[in-house]
DNA sequence: GACCCTAGAGAACGAGCGTTCTCAACGCAA
DNA sequence: TTGCGTTGAGAACGCTCGTTCTCTAGGGTC
């Protein structure tokens, strides 16, 4: 095993637990025991907790960001494949929530570069919102992302696509008010 | 000091750094001290971490859906009441996001006690924003809920006012286009 | 005053944390 | 074969946590 693998094996347990169970409440010997890589190594690699937690928030925002531009860009409908993409997410059976945000509220004022990972991570989004209304619709990108939010926050307590047809409805209303009122 | 006055300030420390810093991240001991109850009647009051935190939870549940009632009440836009409510919260300087979502992001696997109280608020939210929302409209509640967390969970990472205005705006957009729909 | 129940202050306990250290096993150049 | 740098397994360390225990000091009641 070289420091590669091993990177790797331990971002993949971290990501696992972390988002699971919460960040305070995995242990490095967890990690050390679901990746199989020794201690040595893993403080080789991460020299300490904060290390792995910060590389496994910018992991996830990489794949996570990408995953979703993907289904946004070969879409006839950008808004709308975002909601699509988000019902297929809260479907899944693992599915609790922004690791972001639950990382947020758990380490509110823990290490800055946690949070500054967490706020990347929102603007990114942000960002892909405001392309996906189009332009002319730049504006609509905070209530967007308002509804992407809050169909994520209530679908963390009540898993399944629901929120997010709900979520997406109201964003096809408020796309078509704003269509209407720049016409 | 009795047994009253102990519960009480007990959940006032507890509620302060709970909700500023995570419940993992404050131990018995802060609470002792910021509290000045003693660690023996901390422990007869409640008798473990775990009932702290609920009571905690509990009693902010209370006052929170009481204030915002309480808002909306004498309002005669009560949808309008709720995100003006909101945008005055989330200007508060110490407000750090919904502490029962916070909580669930911490203890997403912990006990069933904790994850009961924060369903239990969200369920009398969505019942209060129904309400709001007004005979015929029950529908929307779901998607106002939507718009709520959603402003929340922004205003968390970007405090002030403005994401419950933009909330606002796009509730009063759904809102004129149910009512068109109805008419 | 003698008794007893209660309460306060804080030491102590066992467990778990993040991190470091020990030590034996191994690979490989000379 | 000898020596040496590196690795893995896990014990150990120092700390903090939630919780309990000890000891002392009142405060009523007879």
């Amino acid at each position: 095993m070289d420091d590669d693998e091993a990177r790797t094996r331990l971002l993949d347990a971290a990501e696992a637990l972390f988002y699971a169970e919460g960040i305070q409440a995995v242990g490095m010997d967890r990690i050390r025991t679901e990746s199989g890589v020794p201690l040595k190594r893993l403080y080789k690699v991460f020299p300490a907790k904060e290390a792995l937690v910060t590389a496994y928030l910018v992991r996830r925002d990489l794949r996570w960001t990408a995953d979703l531009r993907g289904a946004v860009a070969e879409a006839a409908d950008p808004v709308g494949a975002v909601f699509e993409w988000l019902a297929a997410w809260f479907s899944e059976p693992d599915f609790r929530g922004c690791a972001f945000l639950n990382a947020y509220g758990e380490l509110g004022t823990g290490p800055a570069a946690v949070l500054d990972v967490v706020r990347r991570h929102k603007a990114e989004l942000r960002e892909l919102l405001a392309e996906a209304a189009g332009p002319g619709h730049e504006g609509l990108a905070d209530q967007l992302l308002i509804l992407v939010e809050g169909a994520t926050v209530v679908a963390a307590l009540d898993p399944g696509p629901d929120p997010a047809r709900r979520a997406g409805k109201a964003a096809a209303a408020l796309l078509a008010r704003a269509g209407a009122g720049t016409r």
